[in-house]
DNA sequence: CTGACTTTGTGCATCGGTTCACAAAGGGAT
DNA sequence: ATCCCTTTGTGAACCGATGCACAAAGTCAG
């Protein structure tokens, strides 16, 4: 009838792929719990979701559950793993070791998961040769060449907003295709490369946004003329 | 017909609140350059997104552009800020001072736009008392008593994953209704309460699907049959 | 004052994502 | 082996967001 364990889409809802990290958190600290068997009611919760939305999600990856039963802690754990490219290992280096870069360098949460800081590069020469999270600090100049020599594959950008497309030019000329973006810039890039944006400070206006609406919302509908 | 500067809807799309700070960091860069107007195709190219979705999205907060001509940068400025809530100014407070919390604690881009670091706060005794970036480091005994009498309204949660839940429960229980969480756990807080999630891990692991599809992507679709 | 030109604001079709609700599938008890 | 109970996987309705395309509204030149 059906192959048993290859439905495979390779066509994930890009807002199915972004659960997949949280359904994979939720299920490691089950695994280590010892739990062998979880339903898609537990998990959901444990993970903030809706559990059709969950179950949804996971049968985009193929059906490893079992009906009346759920599915195996382990077993999913590795498929959604595999999914997502956990299974090898990822070298990233960081550009720009301000305080970001010095605190994305020494964050365990990076390593944990199939993830390698594998180089450290910054501009200040105050800083170049310095060894931040056990890893020598290189100099921009040599950019291409750590990336090249290292293996790197994902560019984390950690330097300040004038700094960032620049260095972003010189990476995905050497072939880089995977950047997250710490710098409060929108980087302009080929369509074949990813970015990811993190804005802290866009975040906090979001919430200050809705903290406003909480106080004075229907108060100050003064408006000026 | 229509009141001419009031169509407040009072019911602005997340989306589109997600994309003001957007907007206003583009027109704070325009406005320094000397620009007085501009119009939605080129604000629409300076922020990354399509001129139409601009458009409608600048329709919710009122009618501030003049046909034919664009808006007035200055005016468009004030109007997103007043919209944002960041006319006022926001009093935050960081839990957790490790290597995240620090870098944060220094970070320019808060303070940029309405947002003032009040107050931090840490439950290691080695650290409490230190003076990071002009402040004092209090102890998680003192989180009650500091929220209130620094009038902290948004929380930034920067502690370990353990901890944040705990923390968590505390600040909602003296009123604090926003929280901007980096702890990689799933906060539960009651509906009245918004948090938003910033998980470096995740974004990675968003990267690393993408970056697989790509390195293998047509030859590992050996979908049997 | 008129007419050509520019740019906004929005109706409408479309799309992706969410949620409900249920039939199909399997386990376990008797 | 049969029946009941649990839980998955998914069809279908719904909902919000996106983007096209254009009429309405305004500017500016002559």
């Amino acid at each position: 009838m059906k192959s048993p364990s290859q439905p495979r889409d390779r066509g994930i809802p890009e807002a199915t792929v972004a659960r997949l990290p949280l359904y994979l958190r939720a299920l490691h600290g089950m695994a280590e719990r010892g739990v062998a068997t979880v339903s898609s009611e537990d998990l959901a919760v444990a993970a903030g979701v809706n559990s059709a939305k969950l179950r949804k999600d996971l049968s985009h990856l193929g059906s490893y559950g079992t009906r009346g039963v759920g599915y195996d802690v382990e077993y999913l754990v590795y498929q959604i793993s595999r999914e997502l490219g956990l299974t090898q290992d990822w070298a990233v280096a960081i550009v720009g070791v301000g305080n970001l870069g010095r605190a994305l360098a020494n964050y365990g949460g990076f390593v944990s998961r199939g993830f390698r800081v594998a180089a450290l590069v910054d501009a200040d020469p105050e800083v170049v040769g310095d060894t931040i999270a056990g890893l020598n600090v290189e100099h921009i100049d040599e950019l291409e060449a750590v990336i090249k020599r290292r293996g790197v594959s994902i560019v984390v950008l950690a330097t300040p907003a004038a700094a960032a497309q620049k260095v972003c030019d010189r990476v995905v000329a050497v072939g880089v295709t995977s950047i997250l973006n710490f710098a409060p810039v929108v980087l302009s890039v080929p369509d074949s490369v990813d970015v990811r944006k993190v804005d802290l400070s866009i975040e906090l206006q979001i919430l200050a946004f809705h903290e406003q609406r909480k106080a004075g919302g229907p108060l100050m509908a003064v408006d000026s003329q």
